[in-house]
DNA sequence: ATGCTCTGATTAAACGTTTAAGCACGCATA
DNA sequence: TATGCGTGCTTAAACGTTTAATCAGAGCAT
């Protein structure tokens, strides 16, 4: 910068003005600081800049655990939103416990971010941490900035299934603690309606006692007359499509199977899975945009409250639509079905149908 | 730190000397100083020390697509290992084209990463971006720095497969043009040893006739004789295996099926996936070792080479083993078999096993 | 001619560290 | 007693910006 200062025989502090427009600058004398600014391949420090202003440019996101595998979309959508406002994702991984989301917290805070986002673990409550937090968790909880609308995605879900003629249906989840995942199962049953009989498992305990990673007895269920599987998450799902493919249950057309989050092998196995997915692009667009307006110093604030606020943020909406993706894995329940009885049909998956 | 250096009565480079250990300080003081900081809840600012020495303390994290399923350990064992050393991660997705990576490499330079790991888009060669860079592909590929040996992880799973009686084996891959998939698949061919017979079938290329998500005819493959089904990723691996499954081909008692890399559905799937797992945490640790090393100046560098290196780091291994995974989706393949018949038995999947 | 305001620039301080250079003192050596 | 040296600390500059305060000159009204 005192390079293009020498250059134009003019003072550093002009330079800074005529590129930030701030001060008072002629206009002529802007566009030759441009000029030679873009000669010399000026750029600006942005330490520099940090150090003075007191602001990084930097967010940071905090995950519960970086191997979940929603975590990809979740931090392509920050990323992409954080880096069209300018700033830059400082990545945190809280692994497990508690303790951990802390120290990561504090690692952030160490390198000087501006605000962050945070998906909490589950059942923890983001304490004041000394900076702009946004939440995403679900929008039953409080504290929570933005989120998908869970319950509304699961009522969508419960009523195309209803509609298809499901009146006894599994509800899958994994754990009875998570917030997302009773919202979800509490939406379905809402979709599906009063008329339809629902019985939840929760995968957690069954692993309890069995060990991971066993089987669900999913056969049995269907034998049970349950015509229907719907799971919170689209990997519980896979794991009922394929241990119902191996015992020889026919999904679609024995039973139906659904999933939650649209991952990436939905659409890509067979059949492939109906789910629901998120709009995860608006709502990291949502969660930035309320943090920025809490960094940034308000246009007209004319009243001396120039104090950074260092709590949760808000967002004017705290709660997108679910999306429902219609694909293969669902179908009308047979009438007088017999369960056990393979039938192989002519499945032919394309790409999926968008509905809603 | 002033506020440190006037409880004290000293100077406020005492107090730096006294915390950094490096001047020379009386022990006694130095205590104080310590007890002093901690009283005070003291911090030191990153910003400004990134600003005096000109190192950030900050790496950056640049990904193909950060929505491939692969991403979470990657990004995982990465923010772990840099953690451990003291820096930050930034991201930077490079979403799709090179333009974009290139793009992504310049906010990070612009921000001031001390050096990046970059796990390359296929086919792209990185140029000497102005810091020191850790590039993850391939052994085969010039200018890698460290990666998994995937030569080594298919010639695994093709000995196993061999020692397993199979001798017809058709290879899946999704884009011929990916480094990683022809080591893979190479090494899968050397360790099926020559008597054994093998077609290899590229996803892109069918799916560019027919359509995204169509079926692969992987019956009829079966049907031709074909006795197993190894995919050079987990992703191909479950569109095979529910292909199969629901075509009413068993698996693995009439086709055995494996996959790569260990994703996170592998062992939740019936039957679960034998696949082969590449150890993200020794090759995250090789190359932050390897980028620290080209960062922080040498001990004993008596010559005036203070210079940062600028390019490719190099690191003294430069791939590391896999590990393969026996789980329940291969078997020895039948005799005199009737390949559509389905077969279904008393499936129990554990926790894998792991070999080698 | 004197004072006032507006414009376009400059000066200097500040942000919080690090670090080279310097200084005063005590102690051993000549 | 003078010389030299190691020790423990201080001084001051520097990193590259931003920004409040200041200033010289021009135009204009008094």
């Amino acid at each position: 910068m005192s390079a293009i200062a020498a250059a134009l025989g003019v003072s550093a502090a002009t330079v800074s003005n005529a590129l930030s427009g701030k001060g008072r600058v002629s206009p002529e004398l802007i566009e030759k600081v441009r000029a030679k600014a873009s000669e010399l391949g000026y750029v600006p420090s942005l330490t520099a800049r940090a150090l003075r202003t007191g602001r990084t440019g930097v967010l940071g996101l905090v995950l519960p655990d970086i191997a979940n595998p929603l975590f990809p979309q979740i931090a392509q959508a920050i990323e992409n939103a954080a880096s069209n406002a300018g700033y830059g994702v400082l990545i945190a991984d809280s692994r497990g416990d508690i303790a951990a989301q802390t120290e990561a917290i504090g690692r952030l805070l160490e390198r000087g971010v501006d605000g962050m986002v945070i998906v909490p673990r589950r059942g923890t409550r983001i304490a004041d941490v000394g900076c702009p937090v946004a939440v995403i968790d679900t929008p039953s909880t409080p504290g929570n900035t933005v989120s998908a609308d869970h319950w509304d995605g699961g009522s969508q879900m419960g009523r195309h299934l209803a509609e298809l003629g499901h009146r006894k249906v599994l509800l899958i989840g994994t754990s009875a603690s998570s917030n997302v995942q009773n919202d979800r199962i509490g939406g379905l049953k809402a979709g599906l309606g009063a008329q339809a009989e629902c019985d939840t498992m929760w995968i957690e305990k069954i692993e309890a006692v069995s060990g991971e990673g066993c089987p669900l007895g999913l056969a049995d269920k269907a034998r049970a007359g349950f015509t229907a599987f719907a799971a919170v998450s689209d990997l519980s799902a896979l794991r009922a499509l394929t241990e119902l493919q191996r015992a020889g249950i026919g999904v679609p057309e024995t039973v139906s199977v659904t999933g939650f989050d649209d991952l990436i092998w939905s659409a890509v196995v067979t059949p492939a899975l109906t789910t629901v997915r998120m709009d995860m692009a608006t709502i990291a667009d949502l969660a930035i945009a309320a943090l920025i307006r809490a960094i940034e110093p308000e246009g007209e604030a004319e009243n001396g409250a120039e104090e950074i606020s260092t709590g949760n943020v808000t967002s004017e909406t705290d709660r997108v639509p679910m999306q429902l993706i219609v694909r293969q894995s669902t179908g009308a329940p047979q009438a007088g079905r017999t369960p056990n009885l393979h039938a192989p049909t002519s499945n032919k998956p394309t790409a999926g149908e968008l509905k809603s």
